[in-house]
Order: C-alpha cells, then structure tokens, then sequence
DNA sequence: ATGTCATTGCATCAATGA
C-alpha cells in the first residue's frame, strides 16, 4: 500500500500532476494541502474516473486540504476536534484494511511568517491544538498517520544552510519543540527510519534558483503510530515532480506499508 | 535583488500570502 502528501499550491493548476503523480506511482492515499478551491468546485468526478474517492475541506484563494483515497472512508473528520479554525487545514478519515482500521490525518500547519508576528502566535496555537487532538486520536487509534506540510523543519539537517536558517520562522527553537512534543506523544518521523542522502529536502523556494542549487528545507513529514512504522517498508522524496514544467513548490512524499504484516 | 507563483478584485496590474 502506497501513501503520500504533498502540497500541491493549488489543485486547479495541478490536477494533472495529481492524476500523474498517482497513476505512475501507484498511490493508494494521498494528502494534499493547500488545494486553495472550494468544496463546491472540488473535482470529485474527475478524480472517481480514475478509481479515487475524495475527501475535501477547503475555502477560498487559501489553505484548504483534501484526501485522495482508493479505499472509501468509513468516517470522516473535518479539521481539529475541539477546536474552532476558521483555516481549513485539516481533514482526516479512517478506512478499513484487512480488517484493522487505518487512522489517516491530512494536515496543513500554519506558515507563521515570522516570529514577531501574530501569525506566529497562531501557528503556535494551533499547533498546541493540534497536539491534543493527537493525542486523542493515538488513544482511538493503533493504526494511525499523520501526514503532511508541518511549516517547520525539524533540525538543522533538513535545512540547506544552518547560519541562514538560524532563529527564523520554520526553524525557531520554538517551533522545534512543539515539533519533538508532538512526536513524542508516540509517533515516528518515517523519514528516519531508512537510510537517507544528506541534503534531502521536500520544498525549495521559486525564487533564486533555489531548486536547481537544491537551497531546500525538509518541511513535509509523514508521522506514523508504532503499528504503522513496524510495517513501512520505504520512504521517498518524489523530487521529480519538482522538476516539471510549473510544479508546486513542494515535492510529493511518500511511503510504502506492507500490508499482510499488519498486526 | 523583495529575484516566483497563485489568487483575487475589478483588471489589464497591485496587493497578499507563501
């Protein structure tokens, strides 16, 4: 079974990279994030004509996240539980695999700007938020994934340049706290698990020819329950879709679970 | 280089967010 996320800068321009990006790698589920389309206008048709049913929670111009699943939900949970946000960032649903139930969570944290700003003060909040649903979704679920752009990079490994990335929104110690307390609820960063080149990044900046001087950072994560992390058995950076003509800033991730070892 | 890209409003570009 194949997941990934990725952060698509708007659906409507990158639909066919979508409709490529899962037929040629065979995904079964996949997260997407700032889909900036509104549910009225989502393409679920589109989508079920090639096998995937559509789970979607979005607004206008911004945010807005969607679940491409060939497996029909059977539940569906739009944004934080507990939590009022008016930003459409997350949309979780839960699907019924060889008779265990796989908890899947698409998110999209906040970008924060900079640290000065209230933004920050939101994407701090809301990543509180986000914490406590966690928490009480590791509680329901063994089987559970939580996918998608976090808006920080996590050491200065998964930045291209320590001393620019120093103190500065994505990076702050602030955030990288909330970051390790949110796994530390029990979840496995699964880009850890199997070997990985130095310099592997998931978004590089349209500006400055940040891409072809790979001046990334490693922003998208795919955070998984113990069950889960037990039965991946790889991990991958899809840095070709990156190279397209018009791509999105990020780069699609993925993983691939094996299934008939799930227990 | 604050160097790109996508969206919106009311526009044939400026403002905004990332």
């Amino acid at each position: 079974m194949n997941i990934a996320t990725w952060n698509v800068n708007s659906l409507k321009i990158r639909f066919d990279q979508v409709i490529d990006f899962l037929l040629k790698n065979n995904i079964d589920i996949l997260c997407l994030q700032e889909t900036k389309i509104i549910d009225d206008n989502f393409p679920h048709e589109e989508f079920s004509k090639f096998g995937y049913q559509s789970y979607f929670y979005g607004q206008k111009t911004y945010n807005g996240v969607a679940i491409i699943s060939r497996y029909k939900a059977i539940e569906v949970t739009y944004g934080i539980k507990n939590y009022i946000d008016e930003q459409k960032r997350v949309v979780s649903i839960t699907v019924n695999v060889n008779n265990f139930d796989l908890r899947i969570i698409c998110v999209y944290c906040p970008n924060g700007q900079s640290l000065e700003s209230d933004k920050f003060k939101y994407k701090m909040e809301w990543f509180s938020h986000l914490t406590t649903f966690i928490h009480n979704e590791l509680s329901n679920y063994n089987h559970l994934i939580v996918l998608g752009d976090y808006n920080i990079a996590p050491s200065d490994d998964d930045v291209y340049d320590k001393d620019i990335w120093q103190n500065t929104i994505l990076v702050s110690k602030d955030e990288r706290k909330s970051f390790a307390n949110l796994i530390s609820l029990g979840l496995n960063d699964l880009f850890n698990k199997f070997y990985q080149p130095p310099k592997s990044f998931t978004w590089w900046d349209y500006r400055n020819y940040s891409f072809v001087k790979n001046n990334g950072l490693r922003i998208d994560h795919i955070l998984a329950s113990n069950d889960i992390n037990a039965i991946c058995e790889s991990f991958n950076i899809n840095i070709e879709m990156r190279k397209k003509e018009r791509p999105s800033d990020h780069a699609p991730v993925s993983i691939r679970l094996k299934l008939d070892k799930i227990s």
